[in-house]
DNA sequence: AGCACGCCGACT
DNA sequence: GTCGGCGTGCTC
């Protein structure tokens, strides 16, 4: 063997490790960025591993063309991209896109050329060049268009000065160098609780070694401020440690706190962020310089370069999950990367998942309980309103208990919150005359009222169309109707009900940026706002000093349809919510407006026995042999040709896999069975905790052709049963 | 993922 | 006759 030969993975659809040769001047090492030539293209890809054994004849290799001027991709990068292509089911190319998200950054920034100022003075001053000059004594080195910018003059000036020596070029470094984070900064004081659960956490860090701790503690017992202290000691460690947040809890509330006990900005990792923020920030991860990063559930697949700590916080967040693309849960994969990395994981909510508790309670996760709210303020008093006693009245949704302790509550100078989990006006609307509803040509879906921009919406695509001026069944005119209240629609009887005071909303679609959010709180705290009305976005990690009364308009909306954790996730949505009443010195007061009164859900948040839901809630999952107790996964079969789903969805029924502790069920029509005018049939597999899934589906799908105009998609531990 | 190849319908 | 639609298959 004339040359050596390594297997490079490229971040593509392409299934699998393509033999390069290795030129020896090159000097290749496992991890490197590479150009290689592919086909008629040339794309950028990672020396994954040795190709031994390699059997392809020596006239097809090519050689690799370069190295990219970029750190290695750690180890631990490399192991885990593996572990969650192996677990997930999807090609290793598609994982290794996701940490390969910012292909720019695989290059170094050049440097920019600043300009500085130097002893010669002019000969001939003129004002433009006095105000350039004087800039550029104050701020050291800029760039020559910052100059001319600031000074208000043109770029001829600035060159011209550069001419004659006044100005000297020098380089300027590509990464400006930020604050660093702190951790002597502003230590807080610790309850006993809170400085506990922070040494168990801290001596995990110093050891470094692989433990999962559950921080478990009622909203407002100060989960932040102990994850803040293992943060302070992976950054005395001088390990980079990441902050997993679901997308919408990534607010500047918590940059403010994190700010405030640091003495400086994280590295943040989320989707808006901007080109040049997206390239350095990917940078200075791989190259070690962030030291702690916060992020959305994809800076998991950031490679650190010495990680030493991952934390979770609100790990029951469902939004962990990601459901298109490569199907991951970042919570679990947190988990595993902690694994693969040695290092500790802490996850962190008041309303732990089913799962996270299981494993606390097993031994499997340290049990961090943080029992006291913070500052003595105490848990507020929760009121169920039957609403069958309790009837609103027609196209009403506020009942009169709800009425009054509103009333009562704003005569004291305090906030209310109704939340109802709809956006919209209204969820339907169909024709007075002839019942036909108005629903999405691409969904089997309702389409959504917007009153506010005047248009119907599809909650599932993209679809929005204008409200039709006559029914396209009956052709009466003006006949439709709103049926059932969105966020919107509530608002509007708050404000009949209450014409002089402040009502605003608060929804995904009406608060879409970081600023927006930023500027929604403050005009809460400034009280300029008397009655909030919002969707869950309200229940995350917002915190309203003067908000006493919570509303919970229907607290029976998440129990409907078949989801395996509707209970679940109902019972943290509406505990979260109430926990925004009463955070500090006032007590909180909720109103529980239901149906079902007598549903375990409901009574666990009635009489705060939260302990005992789950306990029940176990046990059904047990008797069902649902996660945690068994295994899931979801097959999903989508085409534009119902017909050719269906038929192939039969032919892979037939050599469906049996056993005695598996299951299959399905095929069946999706519960949405069609989205973006693809119709998809479901097969759910089951299995009991022990058994290898992906092997079953593996065996079951090996050999089989999928016909080219369907798609399947495999989810492995399945949160939408949608 | 991209790119070429190839097989069919439509146009100069 | 040739241009171009996109289904199909391959890339070390």
């Amino acid at each position: 063997m004339k040359h050596r030969r390594v297997r490079v993975l490229m971040p593509l659809s392409v299934g699998e490790l393509y033999d390069y040769r290795a030129p020896n001047d090159l000097n290749i090492e496992i991890g490197h960025f590479v150009t290689v030539p592919l086909g008629k293209r040339e794309v950028t890809g990672v020396v994954w591993e040795e190709a031994r054994g390699s059997d392809l004849a020596e006239e097809r290799m090519k050689d690799i063309l370069s190295i990219l001027p970029c750190e290695k991709l750690p180890e631990e990068s490399l192991r885990f991209i593996d572990w969650v292509a192996q677990y997930t089911m999807q090609r290793r190319g598609r994982v290794l896109r996701m940490a390969m998200s910012v292909p720019e950054a695989l290059y170094p920034k050049t440097p920019r050329t600043g300009y500085q100022i130097t002893d010669r003075v002019p000969e001939r001053m003129t004002p433009a060049r006095r105000r350039v000059l004087e800039i550029a004594r104050e701020s050291g080195v800029q760039t020559a268009a910052d100059l001319s910018a600031i000074a208000g003059v043109s770029a001829s000036v600035v060159k011209g000065l550069a001419g004659i020596g006044a100005l000297r070029p020098v380089e300027m470094s590509p990464d400006t160098a930020m604050d660093a984070p702190d951790w002597r900064h502003a230590a807080f004081d610790l309850t006993a609780d809170q400085q506990a659960a922070a040494d168990s956490l801290a001596t995990d860090v110093v050891e470094r070694k692989f433990a999962v701790s559950l921080i478990d503690g009622v909203t407002g017992s100060g989960k932040t401020e102990v994850y803040f202290e293992a943060l302070a000691a992976c950054l005395r460690e001088g390990r980079q440690a990441l902050v997993l947040l679901p997308e919408i809890a990534l607010t500047a509330q918590w940059l403010g706190r994190f700010e405030a006990r640091f003495g400086a900005r994280p590295v943040e990792w989320h989707s808006d962020l901007g080109q040049g923020e997206r390239r350095r920030n990917w940078r200075d991860v791989i190259e070690g310089r962030a030291q702690i990063v916060v992020g959305a559930r994809s800076a998991l697949f950031l490679p650190f370069a010495d990680l030493g700590l991952i934390v979770v916080d609100e790990e029951h967040e469902t939004s962990f999950k990601q459901d298109e693309g490569v199907p991951y849960n970042a919570r679990d994969m947190a988990v595993v990367r902690g694994k693969i990395g040695g290092l500790p994981v802490a996850l962190a909510s008041a309303t732990p998942s089913l799962e996270s508790l299981l494993n606390a309670q097993a031994g499997k996760y340290k049990h961090l309980k943080l029992p006291s709210r913070f500052g003595g303020a105490l848990l507020p008093d929760v009121e169920l309103i039957d609403l069958k006693q309790h009837r609103p009245g027609p196209q009403r949704w506020i009942s009169e208990p709800l009425r009054q302790a509103m009333e009562v509550t704003l005569a004291e100078g305090r906030q209310v919150m109704l939340f109802l989990n709809r956006r919209g006006y209204a969820p339907l609307t169909l024709c007075d005359s002839c019942g036909h509803r108005l629903q999405c040509p691409n969904c089997s879906a309702w389409l959504v009222e917007h009153r506010l921009i005047n248009r119907l919406q599809c909650h599932h695509c993209g679809y929005t169309a204008m409200m039709p001026k006559s029914c396209d069944e009956c052709g009466a005119e003006d006949s439709f109707k709103p049926c059932g209240p969105g966020i919107e629609r509530l608002s509007e009887e708050a404000a009949n009900l209450f014409p002089d005071r402040k009502v605003a909303m608060m929804a995904s679609d009406t608060l879409n940026s970081p600023r927006a959010a930023a500027e929604f709180v403050a005009a809460m705290d400034r009280g300029e706002i008397d009655i909030l009305i919002g969707t869950q976005i309200v229940a995350k990690g917002y915190h309203f000093p003067n908000l006493t009364l919570v509303g919970v308009i229907d607290a029976d909306l998440g129990l409907a349809g078949g989801d395996l954790r509707a209970a679940e996730r109902t019972y943290q949505l509406l505990s979260q919510v109430t926990g925004r009443a009463g955070r500090e010195a006032a007590r909180g007061r909720v109103y529980l407006q239901s149906h079902l009164p007598e549903h375990p859900v409901i009574d666990a948040i009635v009489h705060q026995q939260g302990e005992a839901f789950f306990a029940l809630e176990a046990a059904g999952r047990q008797d069902a042999g649902m996660p945690p107790y068994g295994r899931l996964a979801a097959l999903i079969l989508s085409g534009a040709k119902a017909e050719s789903v269906a038929t192939f969805a039969t032919e892979l029924a037939r050599r469906a896999p049996t056993g005695d502790k598996l299951s299959i069920l399905g095929p069946a029509p999706a519960p949405l069975s069609m989205i973006r005018g693809r119709h998809r049939y479901r097969f759910l597999v089951k299995c009991a905790r022990g058994v290898n899934i992906q092997a079953i589906i593996g065996k079951w799908l090996q050999g089989r052709k999928i016909p080219n105009d369907i798609r399947l998609q495999i989810d492995i531990d399945p949160y939408n049963f949608m």
